[in-house]
DNA sequence: TCTGGGGTCCTGCCTCGT
DNA sequence: TCTGACGAGGCAGGACCC
């Protein structure tokens, strides 16, 4: 499996057993701050904190150098400041991140075919097919590694695993630069004795309620009365991480999920009360939404707003739309609407539009139902109601229009029938 | 101390259509 | 025509991730 190399870090030698892995997690060291540092070779070594140096922001990501005198990720720019005093303050440059995050992707799919990206600077990747071209899960891992640095210019960690939760778990703990291997059938063995923190998906509260009732290990999950975790928290996520603990996790590398909403949000330097100042950021934002959608070639049948107040309580409110849109005027007069619905009239600190329900542009309701599943269904509730009330009277689901509104058709049992 | 911005997913409640 | 059960979708809020 692994050892402890005095760094805090816990690594695979070389030639660790890597029997029963394929998944390998791959993560970028300290992203941002290395690409800043690729950017301008002179902030090599110091500590870095990425994040606006005014306003309200918060560090979106820190150098080694910084961490080590506390600085997080999320935490007020201004007091990481207060932490290392000598930090360099970087204003983030996403539009850097993303070039060199496409770089580092190409570098995965020249491996294998089968790549998740998870985020700008994290993939899974499934090597169970390219094992005779490139060798077992970890010689692969080792190859990801070296050629990410000799390629781009940066490190990553890498996690390998049967699963991909025990693959993003082992990749955690070997940061920064490491390779951790865990084989399948010491999977339990690595799980047990860690924290129910360690676990993706687990949060502070939901640690925080598995705690209060004595759960503080992946261990104690594995032993936990199922009816325990669902009370603690929820059955969804109490199923899950019962599997979880027992190293079950049927999730595959997708390699192609589709964004389900796109928004933006922002944080004003000061709160505001103007009703007009706020309508027109509503404009402006729905516009922003509007032209990525159209440069993705989508439409939303759905939009949300989001408001924070003085006081951070946080309403959200959202509306089907008459017909899906990506006119950034029709969006941003809806969100004006919906804005109106909130009786509040305290100093507003954040306010947000998001397009939700995307679907392709241009007659695209009709994409929802070309799928083939989907008709094989419709036609057999049709069957049925044949057979039930005879042919004669039972034609075809009446109508297939746009929206998703109630009573628009969707499934077999909602359709009009004449 | 004072909490960003981009997302996904889950839960509970309510309403509507059958 | 009325009523209740039920399933599904809409909506709001919250937790979580990077």
């Amino acid at each position: 499996m692994g050892r402890g190399d005095g760094r805090g870090r816990v690594v695979s030698p070389d030639g660790a057993d890597d029997s029963g892995t394929r998944i390998l997690h791959v993560d970028m060291d300290a992203f941002y701050a290395a690409v800043e540092v690729m950017h301008d070779p002179s902030l090599a070594g110091l500590p870095l904190i990425i994040g606006a140096p005014d306003g309200r922001s918060v560090v979106s990501s820190a150098s080694y150098e910084a961490r080590r005198y506390g600085v997080r990720a999320a935490m007020p720019v201004a007091q990481a400041v207060r932490l290392c005093p000598s930090a360099r303050i970087v204003p983030p440059h996403f539009e850097r991140y993303q070039a060199v995050s496409r770089q580092v992707m190409g570098v995965f799919e020249s491996i294998t075919p089968l790549v998740e990206p998870l985020s700008v600077d994290e993939a899974f990747l499934d090597v169970r097919g390219v094992r005779r071209l490139w060798g077992s899960p970890g010689e692969i891992a080792r190859l990801v590694r070296a050629r990410v640095e000799s390629e781009v210019g940066i490190t990553c960690s890498v996690g390998v695993a049967a699963t991909k939760h025990v693959a993003k778990m082992a990749s955690t703990l070997c940061k920064p630069d490491g390779m951790l291997i865990i084989p399948e059938s010491q999977t339990i063995e690595f799980l047990s004795p860690r924290s129910v923190r360690a676990m993706w998906g687990v949060g502070p509260k939901a640690a925080d309620a598995l705690e209060a009732r004595g759960i503080r290990t992946i261990g104690d999950i594995r032993e936990a009365p199922q009816d325990m975790l669902d009370r603690a928290v929820g059955p969804a996520l109490g199923a899950r991480i019962a599997a979880l603990s027992r190293g079950v996790d049927h999730r595959a590398v997708d390699t192609d999920r589709v964004e389900k909403s796109i928004g933006h949000e922002e944080t004003f330097d000061v709160d505001i009360t103007d009703r007009e100042t706020l309508h027109a950021e509503l404009l402006r934002l729905a516009d922003r939404v509007a032209a990525r959608l159209r440069k993705a070639g989508w439409e939303c049948a759905s939009v949300a707003i989001k408001v924070r107040f003085d006081d951070f309580t946080t309403l959200s409110r959202s509306q089907t739309l008459p017909e899906p849109t990506s006119v950034g005027q029709r969006m941003g007069e809806a969100a004006q609407a919906l804005f109106e619905t909130i009786g509040r009239r305290d100093p507003v600190r954040l306010i947000g539009v998001r397009a939700e329900k995307l679907r392709p542009a241009g007659g695209a309701a009709f994409a929802l139902w070309d799928d083939d599943e989907h008709w094989r269904k419709v036609e057999g509730a049709l069957d049925d109601a044949r057979a039930r009330f005879g042919s004669a009277t039972i034609t075809r689901a009446r109508h297939l229009g746009r929206g998703e509104g109630r009573g628009a058709p969707k499934h077999p049992k909602s359709h009009g029938l004449e």
